[in-house]
DNA sequence: CGGTATCGATACCCGCGAGGTATCGCCGCC
DNA sequence: GGCGGCGATACCTCGCGGGTATCGATACCG
């Protein structure tokens, strides 16, 4: 198996349509279908059940899938750790804007131990935990339950209660703790693939929209405390009782052996 | 990269001289050394440093080699994974001749699990952590201080002394205990290449080789207690005060997500 | 029920690049 | 200084990856 195999079989997985995965490849369509049809043919087994309406995964196709995803990041991961051999440096994953003073300690931490290398920043909108799959990223800083950590080694650091964050005017903002089942719908995230799910509550994107639309009265939000700092006027944070907890972790992939990592990790969890 | 520059790369990081490496990938050896070439121009650094007398690696040539093992290994455990989804079984690589008591109780012990799934037995002569690098097994029973666990995921499950295996008729034969520094030159096993390190005592390769050797008084060994039951006639063995204790360990690799090897790891810690 | 649009498969062609052979240039060695 | 071993270079060939055109199947529509 090649990894040029990998990649077009990812990516036809992923939009089960060759036309799109072709053309997010950047080829055409025929070759992409030869591909995965030679792949199949060698593997001896179906990857895709295809009619010529709709494209779906077998369950050999949903294995491959997640083993050629991890396949894939390590690759990339392998390429900048070469590339990056003289100049050694870590790349840390978080989420833009949230647990500021956090990182800082820890960089401001980390950065006085024997031996620390350069951290390069990775921030992210959301999806923290991508590109420590992908291999763009060697740790990352995770918030439990959203972020997904499967596969990944995880240490604690810290947990928090959550907030419902509401417009200032909304008949629960004075009280001085709520239940999920009073909040009005909640603003919906996209997922990994830019689509979103189903369901009640507005789409939002990032931070400045959600709160713009809470304050509009279309939505609320629930969140870890972090973001109390950084509330804007006409809003307010009330905990909320029922709530799961938040857990900031720092997480790392599993066959790590860096020692910087290690160093990290250390200096994380030892002051949490 | 492509695995199959990675392949190549593997090999020429393993024989040093792009001759033998390109005969054991069966091509000629100038499209190996334009591959390579290639390779270090795409990634931008020098993995090898040659001369016309001496290939040797760079430090990022080292890098890359531990990087790309893995993520064959990966991939060669990606196939398997993927052909085998339908009759979904579990490789367990163990030394053949070793543990076969532990091995039986694990089997039948885990063959009674609810999903229990077919596992089939790798029997090593030796080294028998490799497979699980290179993904023919899915999990394996080792011996700690000897076989390798690095990056590996372990759990203990047993240890026990070890013996000094000595001719019936040496003067030491008699003692209750001895020291490793009264023994004689201890034999000497392969490495993962097939070749010997220096130093005094004979090569051997396996077992019976071994016997026969400290039978003819021409080597000892120190191994532990399970040897024991099957020693042949004229060999005793005698407890050593100050070898290490040997702990048999469970290992599988640290990315390994499934359900199977789960099941399997919690028998074996659960007997132990 | 025919018309149409969508989508994957097939047929066929082209050009790049992987792989082969021959040879060179360098270097350690007798 | 001649020789042998080894990696690099030059050059050729052919297979395969990728492109265009088209087919065949199927859902949707009037």
């Amino acid at each position: 198996m090649e990894t040029r195999e990998l990649r077009y079989f990812v990516a036809v997985a992923e939009e089960l349509h060759f036309g799109r995965a072709a053309d997010r490849l950047g080829i055409a369509q025929p070759p992409l279908s030869r591909t995965i049809a030679q792949l199949e043919h060698r593997l001896g087994v179906a990857l895709l059940t295809r009619t010529s309406r709709k494209v779906s995964l077998t369950e050999a196709g949903a294995v491959l899938l997640t083993e050629a995803r991890t396949i894939l990041g390590a690759v990339t991961a392998a390429e900048r750790r070469t590339r990056t051999v003289d100049r050694p440096s870590l790349v840390l994953a978080a989420k833009a804007g949230g647990s500021g003073e956090l990182l800082a300690k820890l960089l401001d931490a980390y950065a006085a131990e024997p031996g620390a290398v350069a951290v390069d920043l990775l921030l992210c909108e959301a999806h923290t935990w991508q590109p420590l799959l992908d291999g763009r990223a060697d740790v990352a800083i995770l918030h439990e339950p959203f972020d997904s950590t499967a596969g990944l080694d995880v240490e604690p650091l810290h947990a928090e209660s959550q907030y419902a964050i509401l417009p200032a005017s909304h008949p629960l903002a004075g009280e001085t703790q709520v239940r999920m089942a009073d909040l009005p719908d909640l603003a919906r995230w996209p997922e990994p693939d830019g689509s979103y799910l189903p369901g009640p509550g507005v789409e939002v994107h990032n931070l400045t929209q959600l709160f713009q639309m809470i304050t509009l009265g279309r939505a609320a939000a629930v969140m870890p405390e972090v973001v109390r700092v950084g509330l804007p006027e006409g809003l307010v944070a009330v905990p909320v009782a029922d709530a799961p907890k938040v857990t900031t972790v720092i997480a790392w992939p599993p066959h790590s052996r860096s020692r910087a990592v290690a160093d990290l990790v250390r200096v994380a969890t030892g002051f949490s």
